[in-house]
DNA sequence: CGAGTTATTGATCGCGATCAACATGGGTGG
DNA sequence: CCACCCATGTTGATCGCGATCAATAACTCG
């Protein structure tokens, strides 16, 4: 089975730019105008990869060449875990860069594979390096997406350790359908889901067995629906109340920022 | 009790530049030169703070007016638990930057605070600005050094899911052991360590009894002694072994980096 | 010397892992 | 088109690791 969902392509009717994900991201750090947005999507779609389920986006061990983004569909980050089951340690949603760490590591220390179809765009150094020059509000929104994309990963680091089973995949859920959100990707409380149980158990630091018995408590309260690879929330204050979820997490509020709160260390 | 270390103060027999190893951590991404290492020490010498055991350098909630570097002690980031215990995220060691994202969340969303004693340099938005401008080379490598913390935070991630105790245990450990042997603070395998066990408990996801059972054990296999705010590893094959241990996820092979391979999205 | 934190050990409990069986459903090849 | 295969989902039964409860020792600091 490949999970690769019927309308992974026309989820938004391809009429949506290339990186309306994207840009919808960034916004949230750096609004973009209309030249911006237009140069990114020109970047962004110099060089899409169509990959299906499973499909390595980058292997470990290998020094990649070139930044990977998500423009539709999910990827996770992983290591194998020997017995054939992976650890997953991150997941990457539509316009989520899934390697800042490209051009550093000599090699990459986890794989990153699509689940259930994706469109990935590949960034090279030199484009990247023109990116930078032509376009610093976007190359700084970026360098912001990397330390949002670190909040994310200590949150992962809290859920994963020792709590009960039940607040770990609420908190999955909650955050997952908190970043959708921001993007758009999430309609009256109901969002893609390609996940499987596998998947959310190797999240979670679970097994299938127990996730199975942990949607059936959370289905049974009423809380949720998830079935054909899509999720509905119908109870958001039970779900956040069951997750222990606060979304305070994650730095978004730069809309109320102003010029002089800048960041530093950032292109000039 | 404190848990001050006697010779915090003495470790390096006031001897070593302030930045001592701060500059190590820097030269594994890209050596500096002697000016360069001068110029990293005023910048840290400006504002340093001395901090007891337990004195909070960022409290969740508030937002950072600097962003704070390890001299010398440790540190943690950490959320309350509700319950008086802490959920320790990440550890800090001298050379370490504490909050990358200092300057771009409106709030803080977990506390840092210093274990067993520690010298911190805070550096605020206009001074971090003036080294980007005079420094850009050492700015450059703070970059890398955000996504090196970044992979750090990843293999947490791992670790702290679904293992043994004692792989957890020991993993931290190898952990700490390799990231103090970079910036040159473990002597013949021994190395100060402020943790206790209730610490270890918190970083790894156990309780602090059954951390004491973990350490019973690896004492009893001769692996390791732990006494006295020293560690000492004394089978570091056997303890990479019972921990899984591989070094590879930290990006530090800068040495052999050629400038044509260096990254992007840096400051110019 | 008393108070509070840390370290240590024993006894018991329970959550989630493990083992096992079966259902389902889509994809593939005859 | 049907038969088979295999990944996924579901449920039951049992087991064990680590949590929890409890008591004591050692040690630091006021």
């Amino acid at each position: 089975m490949t999970r690769d969902s019927a309308d992974a392509d026309s989820f938004f009717g391809e009429m949506r730019p290339i990186g309306a994900a994207v840009a919808a991201k960034l916004n949230h750090h750096a609004p973009l105008d209309a030249a911006e947005r237009a140069a990114l999507d020109a970047f962004l779609g110099r060089n899409v990869r169509r990959l299906h389920d499973r499909a390595l986006l980058i292997e470990q061990g290998v020094a990649p060449t070139e930044i990977s983004i998500v423009l539709e569909g999910w990827a996770c980050r992983f290591t194998d875990d020997g017995g054939g089951r992976r650890r997953i340690v991150a997941l990457y949603l539509p316009g989520d860069v899934c390697d800042f760490d490209a051009f550093l590591t000599p090699a990459m220390d986890q794989s990153i594979a699509a689940i259930g179809g994706a469109r990935v765009a590949g960034i090279n150094r030199s484009a990247l390096n023109e990116l930078a020059r032509k376009q610093p509000k976007i190359s700084q929104a970026l360098w912001w997406e990397s330390l949002a994309a670190a909040a994310v990963q200590r949150a992962w680091t809290v859920n994963v350790g020792r709590r009960d089973a039940l607040p770990k995949v609420a908190h999955l859920f909650c955050e997952l359908y908190f970043r959708l959100s921001l993007v758009g990707m999430v309609e009256d409380g109901r969002l893609s889901f390609p996940l499987t149980q596998i998947d959310i158990a190797d999240a979670c630091g679970l097994t299938p067995v127990h996730v199975n018995r942990v949607l059936k408590e959370l289905r049974a309260a009423g809380t949720l629906s998830l079935a054909d690879r899509y999720l509905t929330i119908h109870d958001l204050p039970a779900m956040t109340s069951d997750a222990g979820f606060d979304p305070s997490y994650f730095p978004l509020h730069s809309v109320q920022r102003t010029p002089a709160n800048a960041p530093v260390i950032t292109p000039v």
